[in-house]
DNA sequence: TTTCCTGCAAAAGCTTTGCAAGTAC
DNA sequence: GTACTTGCAAAGCTTTTGCAGGAAA
């Protein structure tokens, strides 16, 4: 296991397992957004023998501790997807429930104009503390 | 049934029944946003035969015909829930997967603030085109 | 050695579907 | 009368859980 890896998981509390580094790896890697069962398929080409409740409760226990984040279905059902990156960014949902991200640049463009003033506004007219803000630009049914 | 009611379901091509008009007129009443098994309950104090299938089966209907709209579930998991409000308007999403609509002030002054030429710019860079806007404040675990 | 983690299988939760009976048109 | 809709039950898919064996600390 790489020591990035170790020393990560240990921040964290957790226990250094093969099973863990591995999908921990091949999450980082992913340019996509696998759901839970893509991910399972991959990670078995490293570690054939690694169930897919393993692969739930480790995205679990890493959504938890901020490893990852478990990403919003904007058009229902289906099965969640995961992201590696945790940085704020915005995500285009296609209409088959399909996760790609907005260009950097563009997503930092847009995340700015989300005014801090009126967040603060709502916190304090609402009593609640905003933890996150998701932002999703759905693609239309009748795409080009 | 309401004249409104059979109207609106008529300019869709849909067939007039008493489920889906009481299922429309609970849904447009409710100021949560229900999962369809809190829809249910609700819609059998008027029509107790009616099945959780038909509620399901009639939500799908609406949502394709834009009478009522799924919301992503943010936090991942649990039920789909559902609102009948197609204004453009911003969720809370609270630690346990409820939804809260943000007041209609702010709502309307954060979605001011996402650029139409940014998401132009992005079309133009991706060939897609953004058909739906979806802007959700996550409530943090640690809220006050 | 102790505690946590994994794998399996079973269960649970949510949603969809096949089909026969019923209803809108 | 025809086509669509409903209700029921069963199936399907995704996710969680109980538990025994195994691995990390």
């Amino acid at each position: 296991m790489s020591d990035q890896s170790r020393a990560l998981f240990r921040r964290q509390g957790l226990r250094c397992t093969k099973q863990r580094e591995v999908i921990y790896r091949t999450l980082m890697a992913c340019k996509s957004h696998p759901t839970a069962e893509e991910l399972h398929d991959q990670v078995r080409a490293d570690e054939p023998g690694l169930s897919l409740a393993t692969v739930y409760n480790t995205l679990e226990v890493f959504s938890t501790r901020g490893l990852c984040r478990c990403l919003p279905s904007v058009i229902g059902g289906g099965a969640a997807r995961y992201d590696a990156d945790l940085s704020d960014h915005v995500h285009l949902t296609t209409p088959d429930g399909k996760v790609l991200d907005v260009p950097d640049d563009l997503s930092e463009r847009l995340l700015d104009g989300l005014s801090e003033e009126l967040i603060a506004e709502l916190e304090r007219r609402t009593g609640l503390r905003i933890g996150r803000i998701s932002l999703q630009l759905v693609i239309s049914d009748k795409s080009a």
